[in-house]
DNA sequence: CACTTGTATATACATATGTATATATTTAAT
DNA sequence: ATTAAATATATACATATGTATATACAAGTG
């Protein structure tokens, strides 16, 4: 079966996932991915989409895998199509990483943005943010592990990705931060480190806090919180 | 060549770096590192040193990839050797990583002690710490970023691997930190969590600084010294 | 010296991977 | 209904990988 093959004994078999456990699909990033540059109206229409490859590709991850040791044909595999019918839909490997960090990056700010908003009504913001922050790990493992691990291994494209996002979260937090404190009559030194070095805070626990049964994750929020609060003390003018 | 193939086309060829570029062994290790469990006196010596495979695979990993991506018969090529004799020195290339993982903690934590020992003479410990972190990158690259990066990506084993390096650093860093604020005559709240936080920020910083060209590392340094004296300061007791 | 033992290499092979090429299938427009 | 275009699959192949097996080599012992 492997010499003078006449057919090749494995393409009957990589298409073997038809199911893709797809349970974690978010509804609410529909704003702004509305962005479709390639119309091509007439011949068949994609059979799959490039969620379902987002999806095959978030499922491998979930493992404790990096992208960088995944192949092509793994995820084609996993998505339940043939190896080759991923050129249809990505160049290469890095492309998909690429769109689909971007895509993480949109569904944590949404989080976040809905944090800020149960905030309105009752508890802190900072508080609440790293609640929910942990709160949704559970169904949005995939995208944060995503964001929190390629942003140190991979490619110097995948890096440069994660960056941006994690600019435009820093961007939105630093006014947040300094909103709040105006709110309290305080006013903040460094606004832009604070808001770096919190985001940095909660990166960490958030990749920390992936690896944790959900009971343990708890005690590690608390800690970041009580870190978060040092650091805003410790920025407030005298 | 490839059928029915008399012998590999390639075994001739998987030796071809016998000078592997090992421009960065650190001297200053050997007080730990005296370890050699198993004694064999009989027979060849052994001609290839476990050093001489580290130092390839940081060489390999210098280029910013991550250990997950990196094959067996990489390193051996890198090594200048054939590639079963890597067994004879490590079960698989997990158990390699483990072992690196270890000794660059101790590099690491060297050169932390050697930054505490220059700052008895002069600038704070905060200061000089962070520098000399930063400067030691240049050397130490390879170390560095094994800790920085596969803290998050890589197998369980790994993270295992680094974490118990952070705790050691952070054990460290803790009594320095409240040893100088008592000379100072301040006290610390939640000194655990302060050390905790800096050693993210430090490391987090080591890890953007990495990938920078040399002059704008230090920009990025100052800020972490910054970032660290505001959690100093709003961490202690008013 | 021969001999044993730990070590390094060479060859081999099953299996996996990325991708080229060809072919089939499905849809939209004519 | 015919056609053309977009898409999915099948087959093929060069190349890479982990590792089994066999063989050659160097040092220490007797």
């Amino acid at each position: 079966m492997n010499c003078l093959d006449v057919f090749d004994g494995r393409a009957m078999f990589e298409r073997m996932n038809p199911i893709s456990t797809s349970l974690q699909h978010h509804e609410s990033v529909s704003e702004l991915d509305a962005q479709k540059p390639t119309i091509r109206s007439p011949g068949r229409k994609a059979s799959i989409t490039q969620e379902e490859l987002f999806d095959a590709t978030l499922n491998l991850l979930r493992s404790g895998r990096s992208i960088a040791s995944l192949s092509l044909r793994e995820i084609a595999r996993e998505a339940g199509i043939a190896p080759n019918s991923f050129y249809r839909h990505f160049r290469d490997i890095d492309e998909l990483a690429i769109a689909l960090i971007g895509r993480s990056g949109q569904v944590l700010r949404q989080i976040i943005r809905q944090a800020r908003l149960e905030a309105q009504k009752g508890k802190s913001v900072v508080q609440s943010s790293v609640d929910i922050f942990v709160h949704e790990l559970d169904t949005d493992e995939g995208n944060l592990r995503l964001l929190l691990r390629e942003g140190y291994t991979g490619s110097v494209s995948y890096r440069q990705a994660v960056e941006q996002q994690l600019r435009d979260f820093e961007q939105e937090l630093q006014e947040d931060i300094v909103r709040l404190e105006k709110h309290h009559d305080n006013t903040l030194k460094y606004p832009d480190l604070v808001a770096k070095a919190i985001t940095q805070l909660v990166f960490n626990m958030g990749a920390k806090v992936v690896e944790l049964p959900p009971e343990e994750r708890q005690a590690i929020a608390d800690q970041t919180v009580i870190m978060i609060r040092i650091l805003l003390i410790g920025a407030r003018k005298v």
